[in-house]
DNA sequence: ACATCATGTTAGTTATAACTAACATGAGTT
DNA sequence: AACTCATGTTAGTTATAACTAACATGATGT
């Protein structure tokens, strides 16, 4: 991401630390496998430094070559519950104290007949 | 990410919908705090334009930002679990068939008195 | 000792991500 | 209708992410 962002030139001590744990858990994925840092750059159709810079957790590397890297290393089905709604219990509750009542469905654009 | 790299420019179908629901999430969470774009990309420390593009799940947007996004919507936690080796079913197994007795402490380097 | 492989580092190039600014659209309100 | 707010879109600028190439280091193996 080109152009200096504050959360990528000074990340919140918790951002940085999720990014190296994502980092070094990816590593610990590929070496596993028994898998070069230039093998899975292949896979993913980066360069092998990029491979490096993720398992470092680098924040202004691309967000499609980290997922990229989950993806060649068949571990994509992990992303699924991240930000999941059914797991924001303060978004859910937050909710409910809008609309008491049952969730009403949305009217649509032709029930009024 | 400038230069095009394949993931992020032809990524395969399951990255793109991943970046897709993680966006679309984000989004949910959001909405959910009655938190405009706007907002969220001051405490992030992006620009709203970059929000926007993170709930339509950009490849080519920094990882950072996605991070921080997560962080400030207080959804972080959900990034434990990610590429967690003790959820990597693959990887255990893979490395269980090298090494089938269990594994041996790393010997150190001053172990030999 | 030697060769091979994996990873890291440095230097220089280039295409672009994120920025600002101005305007458009659409939903809600009065 | 007019106003506000949120989001999207377009155009142009700029700092840099990812690239290549060459070399260094460290581990592994014969």
């Amino acid at each position: 991401m080109p152009r200096p962002t504050r959360i990528a030139e000074h990340p919140p001590a918790a951002v940085e630390e999720a990014l190296q744990r994502l980092g070094r858990n990816i590593r610990t994925a590929r070496l596993r496998r028994r898998m070069p840092q230039q093998h899975l750059a292949q896979r993913v159709g980066v360069s092998r430094f990029v491979v490096g810079d993720i398992e470092r957790g680098k924040p202004t590397t691309g967000v499609a070559a980290y997922v990229g890297a989950l993806w060649a290393l068949g571990l994509l089905a992990h992303m699924r519950d991240v930000a999941d709604p059914d797991r924001d219990d303060e978004g859910k509750t937050l909710e409910r104290a809008r609309s008491p009542r049952a969730a009403r469905p949305r009217r649509s654009l032709s029930d009024d007949f």
